[in-house]
Formats: C-alpha cells, structure tokens, sequence
RNA sequence: CGGGGCGUAGUAUACCGGUAGUACGUCUGUUUUGGGAACAGAUAGACCGAGUUCGAUUCUCGGCGCCCCGACCA
C-alpha cells in the first residue's frame, strides 16, 4: 500500500474526548473512527488488524470443527419471549426497533434463541450430534455505559460459538477443546490470557470461565494463583491478596484484567424451551447439551493496543499487524526514489505486505514519528545514506537501533503471507 | 441509572459581558530533507434553544453530546 494513496492520516494530538490508550492511539494513528459513544467505524488499517484476527480465530474454530454461518441481526421478539429474555427486567442489553405495522423486533446480542430454532430442523438423531457452528457478525448491546475506547461498545463484531452435544459430558470434553482453542488464538495475537472462573451471569449457566489479560484499564478483578495461574473473578471468589492457592503453593495475587473471551456450558437451558431434542439409539427422546463461546474482536484488539505500546506509539504483534513493513523513503525525490520504488515492488510481487511511505517533501522526522504510531513490526529505511552503506537500514519496532542490510537480505527476510 | 468533569477552526488549546488569539493541519510560493523543518501569504471556529442584558462565545435555565468514578453488564 502506498502511503500517498492512503485516505488516512495520522494526528499529532490525540483526540482530548478519550482517556484509554487504545482508543487515543488508534484514533491519532488513522486507525478508528468513533462515530458516537462505544461506536466506532473502521479505517483501512484498523479493518485489516481486524481481518488478521478474525482469520486467526477462524481457522482455530475450523480446527475444532467449527461450521461458519451467518445470521441474521433482527431478532423476533415471540422467540425470545419463550425463554424469557425479551423484557427489558430480564435483559436490558437490547437494542429494539418496530415494523411499520407496529410489531417489535430486536437487534441481536447474542444468538443462541435462533441458532437452536436453526438447528431444529436439523438434529433429530443421535447421529446428527454433536454439531459446532459458528459466526463473525456485529451485535449490538444497549450498555448502559459505553467506556474505554473499544473495550465496551455498543456495537462491535464478535465470534460467537455454539455446540451442540448428546451429553453433558460430551459437551464437557468439547467445552475444554474449545478452551484449548481459545488459548491458542490468545497466544497467536501475542497475548497471555488467564483461565477464570466466573459466575454464570445472564446465561445463568452455574459457572463459566472468563480469559482474562492483566492491565490497569481493565474492568474485571481477579485473583490469581503467582504459580500455577488458577484464577477466579471477584464475582464469585472468597480469594483475597495474600490467600495460598487452593490448588497448590503458590499466592493469590489481585489484579485488574480485561475479559477477552469466555466460554459458556448452557447444557439445556435453550434447548428445553425451544424444544430441541433428539432420539438415542434405543428410540427414547432426550434435549440437546448445549455450550456456547464468544470473543469480541474489537476488545481483543484494544487489549492488544493496550499491552503492546510505548510512549511513541503501537507494538504490533507480527500476527496481527496491518502490514509487515513500514517501508520508508528519505530524501529528495530522484534516484534514492525511484531505487525504492523497485525495492516496494519487490515486496510486493513476493507477497509480502508493505506499507510504503513515498510522501515527498515530508521531514524524516515526521516518517519515523508516524511509523513508530502505527507500529508496524519492521520499519526499513531507504535514502542516500542507507544505499551508500550497502543498501537499506532495518529496524524492528522494538529495537532501539537498526542495522543496514542489503537489498538481497530484505527480500529473504520475511516470509510471504498465504 | 447516581455522582463528577467538559463542549471554542479539521485537531489541540487561550482569553473575554463589547463577535475570538495561538499551535498543528490544509492551500500557494521559496528554501530545506536521518527524529514531528524555515520563512511569507492564505484558509477555517463559539453544540442547540430559551432567558437576563443596550450587547451573550462568556451569566442563568433547558436540551443534546462526550469523558471519568460507581451501579449494572452473554
């Protein structure tokens, strides 16, 4: 991508209506656009971060057998009457809206009413279970307030994950597949997230876990074991700092986190009011276990933001980054110029994605100081000097100091993206 | 929902009961080019409504909006 060609801009202040600081450097760095409170709109850059991490949790669901689907946003209020989540008393997270003939809909904030209708007309055996399926698709959650930037919004794209199971104990071994998975999605967006347990809330499930990921801004407290990283949320836990472990020697520590996934055992409680069921082998008739799992992108995002930033701007994880290298031209425009053009190119025809910046008669400082806010993982220099040492300078954003290479070593550097 | 703070060019801010100044950005020109360049010129602003007042961006009230703390929160 060239930078010349890129609708967005960096600011020099950040917006003064923020506080959090992945909110501040997404918006000053052209990455978000917020349209109202806990709304926010996606720019190119940010969209891509936002891709990259949709396509990691979706080949980590794909793994554990996950069937990706769709579904629709405006939800029927009848259904949801039937298992007592349409009044305002029962859940006060709806958005809802009305017909012209008068009759209410809502605005979905989470899917399982309608996936078990779907699945009705599918699962009548044994033999159709255990089933996964699963979606990516803005929800939309009446907050009673909206805060931190992404990290509570009203509107934000979330993977929702719903299993269906024969038995509680299938439902079980999937639950703690599905775990497995979460950890790896967690750990591929570098991030090291701790398995709490939570209370049930309004899935009313008797326990659920949280993935928790330290930092200040969050709005979740747990303790958590130093050794062995048994956690619980403060919801539910009698742990106080300075407790041993109940499971080992270690010490309970508190701390503040952000909830970055959780995972949900529901057994039958959607199941039995909408009636899905199905036959055994001996012909007797039973209710499908159910289990379901989110992630919301946008937060995970924001925790990213949150953990990987210096005082100069974003570190983003390789994995996730909207581009691998901050390609930079110096100098005036001629022949230093046209050397990187090729080398842009380059990279590019072997797949690697770049961001190059080809502004003309824009200060090296402010290059540097831009490529540092969007904090793309490497950053490679062209200009007079670099090509009169042997070709161009390289710099991860986490080094202090670069070091030059030729342009031979660069295209071998990184491996293209499938 | 309770409490607190706030609302001035695109962004960040200043002053003021007498219609607004600065910086950055943007545009034009010249000079610059390895850590947010220099000079000259230009561009652009008081959230909405009502009240007080000779006069309101400033004071009062209402509305709308934003942030923070708390409550709440698959």
């Amino acid at each position: 991508m060239l930078q010349t060609k890129l609708f967005t801009r960096t600011k020099k202040e950040a917006p003064s209506d923020e506080v959090s600081k992945n909110a501040k450097l997404l918006i000053k760095a052209g990455f978000i656009h917020k349209e109202m409170a806990g709304v926010y709109s996606f720019l190119p850059l940010g969209l891509r971060v936002l891709k990259k991490i949709e396509n990691i949790i979706r080949e980590e669901m794909n793994a554990i057998g996950g069937q990706e689907v769709s579904m629709s946003v405006l939800q029927d209020k009848n259904l949801w009457e039937k298992t007592d989540r349409w009044e305002d008393q029962k859940v006060d997270a709806w958005f809802k809206t009305k017909l012209k003939s008068g009759t209410e809909l809502g605005l979905g904030f989470t899917h399982e009413e309608p996936l078990t209708v779907i699945m009705k007309s599918f699962i009548s055996s044994y033999r159709d279970l255990p089933k996964y399926v699963y979606q990516f698709q803005n929800k939309f959650r009446n907050e009673t307030r909206a805060k931190s930037g992404l990290l509570r919004g009203r509107e934000f794209l979330m993977k929702d994950l719903y299993s269906f199971h024969e038995s509680e104990d299938d439902m079980l071994n999937y639950y703690d597949k599905t775990k497995d998975a979460y950890f790896k999605i967690f750990n591929r967006c570098g991030l090291d997230a701790i398995y709490t347990k939570a209370a049930g809330g309004a899935f009313t499930a008797s326990y659920t876990h949280e993935f928790q990921v330290v930092a200040p801004v969050g709005e979740d407290t747990i303790f958590v074991c130093d050794q062995c990283r048994y956690a619980e949320n403060k919801e539910i836990s009698n742990l106080k700092e300075g407790d041993s472990c109940p499971l080992c020697k270690g010490k309970i520590k508190k701390e503040k986190s952000i909830e970055v996934g959780n995972i949900f055992p529901l057994g039958t409680k959607y199941s039995e009011p909408i009636g899905l069921t199905y036959k055994t082998e001996g012909g007797e008739e039973r209710r499908v276990v159910m289990g379901s799992y989110g992630i919301g992108l946008p937060r995970l995002m924001a925790t990213v933001v949150e953990v990987f930033s210096d005082e100069r701007g974003i570190v983003w994880p390789e994995s996730i980054a909207p581009f691998s290298i901050h390609v930079l031209v110096l100098g005036e425009d001629g022949e230093v110029f046209k050397k990187a053009d090729k080398i842009y190119e380059d990279l590019q025809n072997k797949g690697i994605e770049v961001l190059y910046d080809d502004r003309h008669d824009i200060s090296a400082g402010e290059k540097f100081a831009d490529a540092d806010l969007i904090g793309l993982p490497y950053r490679v220099v062209i200009s007079e000097r670099s090509l009169k040492e042997g070709g161009v300078e390289i710099k991860k954003r986490t080094e202090e100091k670069g070091k030059i290479i030729n342009v031979d070593e660069l295209m071998n550097l990184l491996v293209p993206r499938t």
